[in-house]
DNA sequence: ATCTGTTAGTTAACGTAGTTAAGTAACATA
DNA sequence: TATGTTACTTAACTACGTTAACTAACAGAT
């Protein structure tokens, strides 16, 4: 009976047309500035249709989130075969900014818009396994640091450490995202300001080698 | 000779009504979710009366962010009297952490929310007056820093320096109010991560005392 | 072969938003 | 007293996200 099968696969079909019209429009333009009717316009189908495949707008940059964090997760999963873990601290940090350099859109609906909390069970992502759980991840590297003694001895806390870090490299993505078109300040490329946030950072974190 | 006295200072009256309900509404529901008819409410005017004291829905913002830069810029002229520039450059970022912890929503509309870029000449501030404008006091300070020989020999680039140190400061405050209620991550105190960040970036971006 | 229900769309319309147009009352000035 | 400007008002326009109501296509049951 391959008729449902058929059937699901031309719906997963205009699913992925309505995706990759809505990525790239949100991509060029911002997802405020993109409408619905335009997205429409792009696949030929009427406004409204779209709602048959996703409840609403945010739904459409909520999928395109999951599709990309998880290609963050994947992205992480070569970091972690690093065995020092100052270095893979290091790679953590660049392949995060990389990942908000190639999806600022996404990037400001995941951590750049406030917004209620979500039902952790509606995750699919399993909290505090370093292989879905980013933050978990990072959180594993630093505490492999402390251990291994190669912060400084005041620093013992691998949450704030973590914390620390993905603040300051948060910062080096998300101002210029908001700031970069004031005309105000005359902007360095983002890739040259993260790896001097995360050189310098971890310079002022960790103990002197021997 | 009065009236026109009379009637600017009216004007002004009425002009400062309308700034102080879009403060008030803008800084409990964020800027996209104040509309002008419930401004307009507020000040017990009809909707279109805002639009002969302000073009648009965005010079409103645009005018409070202006008076709340010149406010921090004021603070900053307390700072100014520090002589040695590696203590005043981590006297700004507490400044700049502390402003941010007591006005968080008028820090996310100055600087978490992305806008269209603005014409430079409607700004009431002189762009880079370190008495006015924020972001040249900071680069002054790092001016200072990089002439006395303070940071490390490959680090020349002032402006490079100024934004690095304001990102990463910036990512302190600004992660925590996007994130601090998703129940996801353990956050800690904002202060003792602002003044981490800020020592461990001085540490790393400044050469070994002699 | 025909009826029925579901699927995948359509067009029309609703409510709300920012903003503009057109009208008006108050009032200073000629 | 007539005129022009100021400071509004009401009505309306356009655009948006979204919902409601309708319809053509078609697989499966009678």
């Amino acid at each position: 009976m391959g008729i449902t099968e058929r059937r699901e696969r031309e719906r997963q079909e205009i699913r992925e047309k309505i995706l990759d019209a809505a990525r790239e429009l949100f991509a060029s333009d911002g997802y405020e500035a993109v409408t619905m009717r335009r997205i429409a316009e792009k696949i030929e189908y009427s406004p409204t249709a779209i709602y048959f495949h996703f409840k609403d707008k945010e739904a459409l940059l909520r999928d395109l989130c999951d599709t990309d964090f998880a290609a963050l997760a994947t992205h992480f999963q070569t970091i972690a075969r690093i065995a020092d873990p100052i270095e893979r601290l290091r790679q953590i940090g660049l392949a995060y900014v990389e990942f908000g350099l190639t999806h600022p859109n996404q990037y400001r609906f995941m951590f750049m818009t406030p917004r209620p909390p979500l039902s952790p069970d509606a995750s699919a992502i399993e909290r505090g396994n370093p292989e879905e759980d980013a933050y978990a991840f990072l959180r594993a590297t630093i505490q492999q640091g402390i251990s291994e003694g190669r912060f400084r001895p005041e620093l013992q806390d691998a949450d704030l450490l973590s914390q620390v870090v993905w603040e300051a490299t948060h910062g080096v993505i998300s101002l210029p995202i908001c700031k970069c078109n004031d005309g105000w300040v005359d902007w360095r490329p983002v890739q040259g300001s993260a790896e001097l946030v995360i050189d310098a950072l971890i310079r002022g974190l960790t103990r002197k080698a021997e």
